[in-house]
RNA sequence: GGAGAGGUGUCAGAGUGGUCUAAUGAGCUGGUCUUGAAAACCAGUGUUCCGCAAGGGACCGCAGGUUCGAAUCCUGUCCUCUCCGCCA
């Protein structure tokens, strides 16, 4: 959430800011409106706190039990009352100030969706063929490497069985991934699958919604995480950090879960978008000065991971409309996949600055007192949507895949089908 | 899954209804002393909300409840530890 001080004090910078994101700044103008009820129902209620305590120190002292009985019971009423309407009241406050989105940083291009986002730079020789390609499908089904059908008949539509190269392929990655980024500096984790729901959702992953992605586990405050983002922004949780300690890196590895309800489209076949799927994920804990730089190092790191496995790539900026509610400033990779003649994109990479923090209240030691950390993440590799590019940019006129020269060493040979 | 014990400040740890504004010890910061250090001594040392400030409110795992008054009593819940069961 945002600071809401900072609502009280910039309102039409907030109302601006929500415009620009595309989301009614009505929100902003409700909230402000509630938070002054809120305000001063809890200055009542701080009033009626400061009486209790009165009487109660000097009650020890009391001979009459019978008037300081009476005056503490009036008290205790008028607390419940007042406490019935702050419940209320700050229910309503805290639904409000989670869909006022963050503030975007003023680089960020101001834009209505995907098609302002800006294109930075394109890297990489794109794959020219001589022969009729496959995708990804068909050179999955050729190899014994991808069953969709059986993936569908024991969990369902887009669950997927890996066998044979596709296992080595997605292990290489990871291993090849893990050691590039602990060289990095990175702290290596493999996360829990599962989080409590205040970790979803205090990263931004609604469970309900017309897009939800969260997995729950029925009965219990448990859900599968969309991407290791969640447990590792958990992990530092209520805490107050040393600012001595930061920044603290992370390289996280997690299975990820998404329900993409309504997520159909031209591009949502094979492995491209599925309910499972595992993924290497960098994770920053910054001080607030420096999470600019954090974020241009996880861009750094995501094009020369791209660029180690001769993929060709895009660099996208996220314009205002495009980064969601979390994010002040969001970059994604996109990588050419032969099979669709198109762009697809690889990673995403956000700066939240200190959003999340602020949700799941982490803070650094300063030596002008204790503020919010700043929260980054960006994709490292995804062993779903890194093969695709693979196994289709790589592809021979005979059916065979060239592994990419980085990556040999971990997956043991050059070719796959060979 | 069952039985038991426990969750208190940076740490250890006391506190079983009003004197808790939480003992004591350790650590940390500053000071005195010292050629320097150690020791000793003195002072300070959590988080958070409203407020320019003065001041006031909240926080003893979390959430409810009892009471004029709760760290303390009751209920639920989460977590940790020990033992049993099951199990990779």
């Amino acid at each position: 959430m945002l600071n809401p001080k900072f609502i009280r004090n910039n309102p039409e910078l907030v109302i601006k800011n929500t415009t620009e994101r595309g989301v009614d700044p009505k929100v902003v103008e409700t909230w402000l409106e509630v938070d002054k009820k809120f305000m001063e129902a809890q200055a009542r209620l701080e009033d009626l706190n400061q009486q209790k305590n009165a009487l109660a120190k000097n009650g020890k002292e009391s001979t009459d039990f019978e008037a300081l009985r009476e005056e503490g019971k009036k008290i205790k009423e008028a607390i419940k009352s007042v406490e019935d309407e702050l419940v209320n009241i700050e229910l309503e406050w805290n639904q409000l100030i989670n869909n006022i989105p963050n503030i975007h940083r003023p680089e960020v291009p101001i834009g209505k969706n995907e098609e302002d986002n800006i294109e930075l730079r394109k890297v990489g020789e794109i794959p020219d063929f001589d022969f009729e390609i496959k995708d990804h499908i068909e050179l999955g089904k050729m190899h014994d490497m991808l069953d969709f059908e059986a993936g569908a008949k024991v969990s369902g539509s887009q669950f997927y069985f890996l066998k044979n190269d596709a296992v080595r392929l997605e292990l290489a990655l990871l291993q090849f991934g893990i050691n590039f980024l602990e060289k990095k500096g990175f702290t290596l984790v493999m996360t829990p699958d599962m989080a409590k729901s205040r970790f979803y959702l205090g990263t931004g992953y609604a469970p309900k919604g017309d897009e939800a992605q969260i997995y729950e586990i029925d009965g219990e405050d448990l859900g599968l995480i969309a991407t290791a983002e969640v447990t590792m922004a958990g992990l530092h949780a209520d805490e107050i950090l040393k600012a001595e300690d930061l920044p603290l890196k992370y390289a996280a590895v997690s299975h990820c879960f998404r329900k993409e309800a309504g997520a159909y489209g031209k591009y949502s076949k094979g492995l491209y978008r599925v309910h499972q799927f595992t993924k290497l994920e960098m994770f920053i804990y910054s001080l607030p000065e420096h999470s600019e730089a954090m974020h241009q190092e996880i861009l750094r790191v995501e094009e020369e991971l791209a660029q180690a496995l001769e993929i060709p790539y895009r660099v996208l900026e996220m314009c205002s409309g495009d980064l969601g509610a979390i994010a002040s400033r969001k970059y994604d990779l996109e990588a050419w996949m032969a099979g669709r003649n198109d762009y697809g994109e690889i990673t995403s990479t956000s700066n939240t600055d200190d959003f999340q923090a602020r949700n799941l209240n982490i803070r650094v030691k300063t030596d002008e007192g204790n503020e919010y950390v700043h929260m980054l993440n960006g994709t490292a590799l995804v062993t779903s949507r890194i093969p695709i590019v693979i196994m289709e940019n790589f592809q021979q006129k005979d059916g065979t895949i060239r592994i990419p020269k980085a990556l040999v060493p971990y997956f043991g040979k050059e070719y796959i089908g060979k």
